[in-house]
DNA sequence: GCGACAG
DNA sequence: ATCTTGTCGC
């Protein structure tokens, strides 16, 4: 699937956006999508969904898309309105096989997606300043295969990769505007919420 | 052989 | 991802 992921571009036109994010709920042996819709550029709640899938495959550092992708993407399905972008809590392609959780679901669902993790899988990299918008790229085997992002000031910094039909530019700049208050980027936090609000 | 390892 | 308790800082 990795030949199909699409590196360059940006979404054309800008008006609705979404945050994918999952949720591991043990006792019951499922996972939940969580999806927010959010409009742009003002990133008001317009509308979420749920959705739930039986687990049946472990943890595996590198292979968490069988665990979360059909669950992100059945949340993703129940939206009324498909959005122009999705923001992904995972790795895009700074991944070993350059396809992490963003790129798997924005090739599947063949949308615009960029990966928004809050820790590094693979990479290494220079610390970015501690000003807000500072980045340092993420470097495998010689390739820049993401960005390490500080989205707020003297916070822990975003790893920001390629997820889909964006580039890394577009990527990290879209992320920074997706991030006017709070380390996360607003799709990604609200999805985050409305995910573990649900298994608490 | 050892450490590292998205969620 | 999940669990639990305290603690620090804005």
């Amino acid at each position: 699937m990795r030949g199909r992921v699409v590196a360059t571009g940006k979404p054309a036109r800008l008006r609705f956006v979404a945050g994918l994010d999952a949720h591991y709920q043990p006792r019951a042996g499922l996972v939940w999508g969580a999806a927010a819709l959010l409009s742009w550029p003002h990133l008001e709640l317009v509308e979420s969904a749920l959705a739930c899938r039986p687990l049946d495959f472990p943890y595996v550092p590198g292979l968490l898309s069988f665990r979360e992708a059909p669950a992100l993407i059945a949340a993703l399905d129940c939206l009324s309105r498909r959005p122009d972008l999705v923001f992904v809590d995972g790795q895009g392609i700074a991944h070993p096989r350059r396809l992490g959780l963003a790129s798997h679901v924005g090739v599947l669902a063949d949308i615009p997606a960029i990966g928004v993790a809050k820790s590094r899988l693979i990479g290494s990299f220079d610390p970015p300043g501690q000003e807000k918008g500072a980045s340092a790229p993420l470097i495998d085997k010689g390739e820049v295969i993401g960005a390490v992002l500080r989205s707020r000031a003297g916070v822990r910094p975003l790893f920001v990769s390629i997820g889909h039909r964006v580039s890394l530019d577009a990527a990290v700049a879209l992320v920074i505007a997706a991030a006017p208050r709070y380390r996360l980027p607003e799709p990604t936090r609200l999805a985050d919420k409305l995910s573990r609000m649900h298994g608490a």
